[in-house]
DNA sequence: CAATTTGCCTAACACTTTTAGGAAAATGTA
DNA sequence: TACATTTTCCTAAAAGTGTTAGGCAAATTG
C-alpha cells in the first residue's frame, strides 16, 4: 500500500514519454499503470478517463512547443525568424514524434481556447511583422504557414519524402526560401476567383 | 447459418462508410461485424486482423482519391489544374473525413509502393508541367504542394481556421493564388543556406 | 490524537481482438 | 446424382483495455 506518489502531472509526463516510444495512438491507461507499477484502477483517482490522459499529454506538448518557439523567436526577425520557427516544429516532431502527434489531438473548444495552442498562431503572426502584410492577408499567410509547417512535418515523418532523390533536408531549405519569397511579394487576389 | 456473402471488398467498403461516420480511429472489427449482423469471429475468415482491415480501407481511399484527381486533371493545365487538384483533396476530406484519415494511415513500404499513393505524386508532378521547373526543383515543388494540400486540409478539418475573421474559403482561394505565383517565379536557392 | 481526506487496492462488468475447432452451405468431380 | 473438398459462418474461450464501485490504510488537518 506504500503510495507511489502519482499526480496528474507525473502521469502526463510519463504519458508523453510513452507516446514517444510507442506512438500517441497506442498510449494506454493500462500501460501507464504498468510503468508506475500500480493497478490500472488507481489511475482513475487522477484521470477522468483515457481521453483525459490524452488531453493532458496534448496540452503538455503544446506548451513545450510554445516554449521552444518563443525561445527560437527571441531576437530574430524576417527570414531568420521564419526559419527558426519552422525548425522548432520540425525538430520537435523528429525528437518527440509521439508528443507531436499529441499536439494534433482534437481538443474540445474550451480546452483548446485555454491551451498554449493560441500562442502558436500569435507567434506565427509575429513573424509576419518582418514582412509587409496588412490584415486580411496576414491571417491568410498565418494559415498558409501553419499548413506548410504541419503538412511538411507530417509527410516527412510518415516517410513520404524518404524514397526519391533530393534529400528532405534540401527540400526543407528550399521551402524556407520559397516561403520567404512568397511573403516578400504576397500576391493580390486573382480577379477571376475572388 | 444462411451465408451473408461477406467478401474483403464489401468489408472494406463498409469499413470506409463506418470510418466516415465514427472516425477512422474508431473503426472496429466488432462494429463492422455488427453491421453485417454476423459474429465477430466470422470476419477473421476474410481479414487477417484489425490492421488488415484498416489497410484495406486506406487502399480504398487512396484509390478513390486518385481516380478523382485523375478526372479533375483531365484537360486542365497551369493554375486551373492546380486548383482542380487541390480541390479534390479538400472536397474529399470534407465529404469523407474518415476515408481521408484512412488515406493517411501508415502502410508498410511494400504495400505503399503497390498502392495508388504513388499516382498522387505523379499527378502533382503533372501539374508542374504547366510551370517551368527543372528537375531538382520539381521535386521540391511536389513536396511543397503536397505539404500545403495536406496541411491545410488537416488543419481546416480540425477546426483550426473556423474561429477568426476571414473565412476559410477566402484563405483557400488566396492560397491557390500564392502557390501559383510561387511556381511561376520559383526562387533560386539562397546563397547563405545552400 | 481524532477526524477527514486522499491514494491505492480488489472485484466486477462491458467491450475488443484473436485463435481453435465444428457444422452447414457451396462448389467441384466422377 | 452422389460424394469429397473447400469456404463461410458459428460457438467457445482466452487475453487485453476501459471504467465503476466500494474498501482500507496512509497522509493531512484541526
Amino acid at each position: 500500500m506504500a503510495r507511489v506518489g502519482l499526480t496528474v502531472d507525473r502521469l502526463a509526463r510519463a504519458g508523453a514519454e510513452l507516446a514517444d516510444e510507442v506512438g500517441f495512438e497506442h498510449v494506454t491507461v493500462s500501460e501507464l499503470a504498468r510503468r508506475f507499477d500500480v493497478k490500472v484502477a488507481s489511475l482513475y483517482s487522477h484521470l477522468k478517463n483515457s481521453r483525459d490522459l490524452k488531453t493532458r499529454i496534448a496540452l503538455l506538448a503544446l506548451e513545450e512547443l510554445a516554449d521552444r518557439a518563443a525561445d527560437a523567436l527571441a531576437g530574430r526577425a524576417g527570414k531568420d525568424a521564419l526559419i527558426a520557427l519552422a525548425n522548432v516544429y520540425r525538430d520537435y516532431a523528429r525528437a518527440h514524434p509521439g508528443r507531436y502527434a499529441a499536439a494534433q489531438f482534437r481538443l474540445d473548444p474550451e480546452t483548446a481556447a485555454a491551451s498554449a495552442g493560441v500562442k502558436h498562431a500569435q507567434m506565427t503572426r509575429a513573424i509576419l511583422r518582418g514582412y509587409n502584410l496588412t490584415e486580411p492577408d496576414q491571417t491568410h499567410a498565418v494559415r498558409l504557414l501553419g499548413s506548410v509547417f504541419h503538412g511538411y512535418v507530417t509527410l516527412e515523418m510518415g516517410g513520404g519524402f524518404s524514397h526519391s532523390a533530393p534529400d528532405s533536408e534540401e527540400t526543407w531549405s528550399r521551402t524556407m526560401d520559397a516561403l520567404d519569397a512568397l511573403l516578400r511579394s504576397w500576391p493580390a487576389p486573382s480577379t477571376t476567383t475572388g
